[in-house]
DNA sequence: ATGCTTGGATAGTGGCACTGTCCAAGGAGG
DNA sequence: CCTCCTTGGACAGTGCCACTATCCAAGCAT
């Protein structure tokens, strides 16, 4: 298909696609003369994904561009592509390291990490963004007055594992290898949206039933 | 205290601060003569909450005037401010409503609040935010070709649903009323960040554990 | 009394995700 | 063959938004 077409299936703009494929998020269509090319679904597919990860996921572009590099690089192995998928991903502003806010919630992180036993998790440690963003995010709630140590952190994080289980059995769905990577990048995107509405739902059901609307 | 003092407690510039007043995300300090206005904790208290909005919870300016517009009105009870202040935070792009991806997400999430039992989510049905962001981004996932019905969904509700549990009993922790409502406010936006970050830890964890490094 | 600080008003900055315009090269119809 | 419309590419411009810099007159401190 041309670029008119793709732009028409998938309903981003010529313009936009064009900006992608200058920014890299797009391969480039496969040149049939000097002033056209051809694109195919799986210029479709990763424009869908492209769009999921900037509008749904709110991943700035350049963010976007090092993720799918990633996903793209045939040189890595299934897990560690995944994983260097998703270690692009999430960027929330970090705190100055001395802070004792931050301090502090890093014990609490770490007690945790040892409480629940996750010890790859430990020794990846600090490198891992998710890490990272959960110390910073847990010093701003202190900050904030909101104690949450370990002992607030620990049933949340049991439910999550369930859930985490859960994702990686179905990881097994997927049948093509590149598709399997990008599955992993749009499960982890568009899934967590998925689960916080869920859970925003949830709460309004049973702040409800408990206190009436 | 005065700005100066308000400024360097909080960790924010004066000029940003002086930005929060006039966009009305911070009340004005009680002005002692037509040069000098007098700050307090309570001012503290909600100028951090509302960096927790903007920087953590990525919650634009204008929102976030709304959100606290809610969580101030005294003609409020306190469900139906809770309700208002978290009513007004999310604002995904809506996709339209005739659009097949989107019917079939909709139908898909009626059939899992039926299945869960959730009335009252039903009722409220498409006013609540939380419903429509879900069936966007359900449609979303099943546009990009990612299978996301009522069977997908059910695991994750019934998690989130316990999740949700036991936010609502952690509410009763907060002892004042007004600070109760900024609670639930920042849990909502402050803990939601905590969640991802622990389903994305132990999804590493787990990963590692049943493929290896 | 004088020099520095304060709060308030207004205009400007920088980043980012697009978007509009132009152009030369094709391809399609007569 | 000629004309007209479309295509892909380059590049500058736009609009939004969260700040930030500048200026000013009125105090307060010494």
């Amino acid at each position: 298909m041309r670029l008119a077409e793709l732009s028409e299936l998938s309903g981003v703009s010529i313009p936009t696609i064009k900006y992608y494929l200058r920014e890299q998020l797009l391969p480039a269509g496969r040149r049939m003369t000097a002033t056209q090319a051809e694109y195919d679904d799986s210029h479709l597919r990763r424009l869908r994904l492209v769009r999921a990860l900037i509008q749904v996921g709110r991943v700035p572009v350049a963010t976007a561009r090092e993720v799918l590099a990633a996903v793209d690089d045939d040189s890595l192995g299934r897990t560690i592509r995944m994983g260097a998928a998703l270690w692009a991903l999430p960027q929330p502003p970090e705190a100055p390291e001395d802070d004792p806010a931050t301090v502090e919630a890093t014990s609490a992180v770490d007690r945790l990490l040892v409480e629940l036993g996750w010890d790859t998790a430990r020794e990846i440690g600090s490198l891992s963004p998710s890490y990272r963003t959960l110390v910073t995010t847990v010093a701003t709630l202190n900050r904030l007055g909101y104690t949450c140590g370990t002992p607030e952190l620990t049933p949340y994080a049991r439910h999550m594992e369930r859930v985490a289980e859960h994702d990686i059995d179905r990881l097994d769905t997927f049948p093509e290898e590149v598709e399997k990577v990008e599955a992993v990048v749009a499960a982890a995107v568009l899934y967590e949206p998925v689960l916080l509405m869920l859970r925003r739902l949830a709460q309004e059901e049973h702040s409800a039933r408990r206190f009436g609307l």
